[in-house]
DNA sequence: ATAATATTGACAAATTATATACAAGCTTGT
DNA sequence: ACAAGCTTGTATATAATTTGTCAATATTAT
């Protein structure tokens, strides 16, 4: 599907427009001041662009929105092109931080009873379980070291074979719907930061995602919280819509299939937003992300980390990319 | 859906408008000017399209919707439309089409407000709309009213074109949660009878699971929820640790594949439980469902009726005035 | 008979192309 | 710092083209 481009397939200006974000008057003009692209006509003296065509403009818009004057770029290449992209974005890019776990007494016992209540399926007292270790314990605390462990174990007794798939389905809605009303339990204000947080196409898995907003959220945050599986254009569209100055990706299934990558670049290339990539196995995933220019967050603490410095630079720096 | 097309049915150009859209004006004059569709004629000349026809006709006027000229795609293939519509989809970052609701009723209102804060995208809207409903409606009349109307607007909405993916993405977990914390506002009886709510496998929207859990537990049962996308050997081996008396299931994909009979019938052969299964796909299962000894349940009414039968007859004595 | 459909012709609205103008934001030179 | 000039997105005007809608008339359906 990707290396799928069509050369024959003509587009019509309005097209090229609604793909790009530019005007057509914008694409006119920078045709004939600059002859940024070429296109076709039709019999009729029609322009017909094709997909290279407005890939270029896509390019073209999104080095202009970062700052480059149109007359510099207009006649570099592709390739040159991709690569300002490129470096555009990983200017933001910094190094993630290490990594602290700890295994304290009174987490640690309000895990175990947590244990207990899920071999036993008794979603009842799971959930007054995990209400007990919520009233107790710091939200990071919380899901640091009761949910994930407890979601680790589980797996990891399903994969022995001690546990069955049904003890994991019942205890993950009442996880989610714990960390739900912790995301709830913060109200943003009027002028928060806008997060979108969202599992990528084919990750199933949303409890990580779900932590994320709830970091985010207890920071001040105001976050869309569009679940899993969810294929990049329509993140991207949401972006847009919401007009986020982050996105968060949580990744739990390590793939040999690199289309996660291809998924962060139309994010990262569509999309004037810091994209930040967490989950368990987000470091499988490493260079892609690295290559799409968008960041690692390892943990939960990382990700608060990235928020702030997010929030501390907030300079909106790519906010009149597209126009409405 | 797909080998159900009736090549036979021949429908007067009224149906053709309706089913794309269309005016019969504009059917006709994309007809006569770029020959778009060619249907047949009756014995006194009347236009006759089939489905083919009007499918045709919907995927012209989706392309033509993303900004390409009639003029130009009249003359593609179905196959060449159809891919042009999944690219336009993906590839435009805009969201496509305004909205417009009429108020009515209560619930009506309700959904009204529900439908505007989808269409923004705007999340904390949704949920406070979705809690003023809640505390003005019963809870029925919020799922059957608000609820399911939302998330079945919506996906036509997704169909048409007029509304993305990313809004239901939004829209599942605020419902999921409001539904949870419904079902959670009952607590059970010690002695109350035991029910199991899951999805089978294949089945991954889990809503109406969500929606039959509401309505047990609000019937007093206590309900142990499973969630989505569950084997029935997983639901059979939970069934028997709880000791449940009946396993409500609902299914919202309809398939060719009869494999949910063959699950039904492992769960029925295993389980000394009464197995209901509901959900809008329940009909295209009757056949299956009624072979494995189990029991269609359409409606919310209907689940209700049958738990109270079930309890009559199995349940303790003395236990009857529950409410009305 | 009233309503819907078919045909033809015409027309208005929208889009497009081209050229020109203009305003806001920069560089640059002093 | 300030003015002049350049850059760049947007707006206007005009002509050509495309496209949706309407009107008039004849035929058919209910």
């Amino acid at each position: 599907m990707e290396n799928r481009k069509n050369q024959e397939a003509k587009h019509p200006i309005q097209v090229a427009a609604r793909r790009s974000g530019l005007s057509p008057d914008v694409i006119r003009v920078w045709e004939r001041r600059y002859q940024a692209i070429s296109p076709t006509r039709s019999g009729t003296n029609r322009r017909l662009y094709n997909d290279e065509d407005i890939e270029r403009l896509l390019l073209l818009s999104q080095v202009t929105a970062a700052g480059r004057r149109i007359g510099d770029v207009a006649g570099l290449d592709m390739e040159q092109l991709r690569e300002m992209v490129w470096e555009d974005r990983s200017a933001e890019v910094r190094l993630p931080a290490p990594v602290r776990v700890d295994a304290g007494s009174l987490p640690a016992r309000h895990l175990s009873y947590c244990i207990k209540a899920v071999s036993e399926l008794d979603g009842e007292t799971l959930e007054s379980s995990l209400n007990h270790a919520r009233a107790a314990l710091a939200p990071i605390v919380l899901m640091e070291q009761v949910m994930m462990p407890l979601m680790h174990l589980i797996g990891e007794r399903w994969y022995t074979g001690s546990m069955r798939a049904a003890e994991e389905h019942m205890t993950t809605p009442i996880v989610r719907a714990t960390l739900w009303s912790l995301k709830n339990s913060h109200r943003a204000e009027d002028n928060a930061p806008e997060l979108l947080v969202a599992t990528p196409a084919g990750q199933r898995h949303e409890l990580g995602a779900l932590m994320a907003a709830v970091v985010a959220a207890s920071d001040g945050w105001r976050v869309t919280y569009l679940g899993s599986d969810l294929p990049a254009t329509e993140i991207a569209a949401a972006a847009v819509t919401r007009n986020v100055s982050a996105i968060a990706l949580s990744v739990t299934y390590p793939s040999d299939d690199p289309a996660i990558g291809g998924e962060l670049n139309i994010l990262t290339g569509t999309v004037p937003a810091v994209v930040l990539v967490g989950g368990v196995a987000s470091a499988a995933y490493r260079d892609g992300i690295r290559r799409a220019g968008a960041i690692e967050v390892p943990t939960t603490a990382v990700l608060r980390a990235e928020l702030r410095k997010l929030r501390a630079s907030s300079g909106r720096p790519g906010n009149g990319a597209l126009h409405g």
